[in-house]
DNA sequence: CCGATAATGTTCAATAATGAACAATAAAGT
DNA sequence: ACTTTATTGTTCATTATTGAACATTATCGG
């Protein structure tokens, strides 16, 4: 309809919108934080999907391969490329489940528990770094607001599905 | 110092920081919204990174494959990938400079203008339903927080390469 | 003007992530 | 009990992204 109508409301651009030059913005930081996070993993030889998966078999122990793809939001298969890998460093365990033999439960080793807080050390440090001059309450709100998000994406996936 | 010291703040474990959760929060949104996005913009048969070129030439007439990877955050072997593609489908043009004949300057053809338009318009769509409910006093925090973060890690990169 | 240095784009090998197809096992319906 | 359906993990072909090495062209210092 109005999209060269530049009278008087001058949103005829997406980048115009509030909301969207938000979103930009929010898209811009994260991928600019995994590539720092890249860099700052780089001497303990780990990257961002790997750090992910050792932080989440560090809180939740005997968790399933199926579970940790569900919650790092990638496919199975993902999986099945890059837990060898780590387990063939000794970083983790892969036992099968007695009562459902389909399944393998994860876990650290010792050595494992080491590296994963070295590297969650880092991680920490490169946040509080990027996040300094932000107060609380803002950060609050931007977790909020990623939340509300990602409710309704996690919704409409669903729909989709159905 | 005081790293493993938990008497009264129970602040042991990265989740338990307010700024590590928000962040956590900011991946897994943009995670969503990519791949959601990704989904989205499959009838046009193009993904985020063409999008992401699309619009900066929608935006930027004539500007350089370098500029470009720039703004992207990605490398230049990358557009040396995807821009072929792209001008094969007949949705960009690539011609040398006069002054410099290094350099490239990248333009839309009128159907690639069209093809922006729409993509732009999904693209569009998604966010303003992701993010209704957030007002946008909280869009506005949540954009300068994020150029904040922008801000600080450039600056660590630039200092890295010195 | 000329040699050294820098910038631009391309190519190539390596790595990651995906989805589809598959085998093994479990659960449900009859 | 048994057939069907679902779930879990693997494999494979495909695509994306990266960094290093390279050729070409500009720029700078003498």
């Amino acid at each position: 309809m109005n999209k060269n109508q530049v009278t008087s409301a001058s949103t005829a651009f997406p980048w115009d919108h509030p909301r969207f030059r938000s979103w930009i913005a929010v898209a811009r930081a994260c991928q600019l934080m995994q590539q720092t996070l890249t860099r700052a993993l780089a001497p303990l030889d780990i990257k961002p999907p790997h750090l992910d998966i050792l932080v989440n078999l560090y809180r939740f122990e005997g968790i399933t391969q199926q579970e940790l793809a569900r919650k790092l939001l990638v496919g199975r298969s993902n999986m099945s490329m890059l837990l060898p890998q780590l387990e063939k460093r000794g970083l983790i365990e892969r036992r099968g489940d007695r009562k459902d033999k389909r399944v393998l439960r994860l876990s650290l080793t010792p050595s494992g528990q080491t590296l994963t807080q070295e590297a969650m050390a880092i991680q920490t440090a490169l946040i509080e770094k990027s996040l300094t001059g932000a107060p609380i309450e803002d950060c609050l709100i931007v977790a909020e607001s990623m939340e509300r998000i990602i409710g309704i994406l996690l919704a409409g996936e669903n729909d989709a599905e159905e």
